[in-house]
DNA sequence: AAATTATATCGTAATATTGCAATATAGATT
DNA sequence: AATCTATATTGCAATATTACGATATAATTT
């Protein structure tokens, strides 16, 4: 079908997949490494450093920017965008108590 | 076109996304979330739990162990499903150099 | 105000994902 | 060996994603 049936788990598992699948695509992890190794952060800059076409990188930064990784801001005629730390604490606890989780019990 | 550019990026990139997809999807993070609260991981626990058919629940398993997130261990003729830590510290070193970044250089 | 620069959106084609019924496989039990 | 139980695979329909050219929008500069 392909059409995911959201309506049937957690708000907290939807979001947390939301986040995840946002950043499940190498040309979005690209983006957030960019963005980690840089201090400026223009859009323009992106479509220079990655191999696609200037809109599919708008395409990816909107993915980003709809589940607030990334927020972008207004300078001048270009726009700057940055990282959202929350979001990375939120898929690190999770990672946490899933490996917390392991250490405790393995059963295989 | 629906086909990503693997290619254009590099190994690592290409890697942690596949794990970040495999995860982005309701229904697996409730998998994950089932595995972590349970020491025993039969398959038919997960189909019982979620409101999914057996089929579309295998789906997803093999989803999940394809990219290494479980392991699954045959006992007798059923299947013991276990997450894999290494991972999940992957993922977690990831979001931790997003988060030192951001608190290094907040640009917006 | 016209031209330039930077980013977003639209339209569309190609491919991928999701979900399930039906069926296959494989170990366990009778 | 026939049956039962548990899981995987196949086939298919519906929907989602990816990519990009063309075009729109909006601020900047000439």
């Amino acid at each position: 079908m392909g059409i995911t049936k959201s309506e049937h788990f957690t708000d907290h598992q939807n979001e947390l997949a939301n986040l995840l699948k946002a950043l499940g695509h190498p040309a979005r992890v690209a983006i957030v490494e960019y963005l980690i190794q840089h201090k400026q952060c223009i859009c323009g800059d992106i479509v220079n450093e990655l191999p696609l076409s200037q809109a599919t990188i708008s395409q990816h930064l909107r993915e980003l920017k709809h589940v607030g990784i990334i927020q972008g801001n207004i300078e001048g005629n270009s726009i700057c965008y940055c990282l959202n730390p929350q979001v990375f604490e939120q898929i690190t606890q999770f990672m946490g108590v899933a490996i917390e989780s392991v250490t405790k019990n393995k059963c295989c």
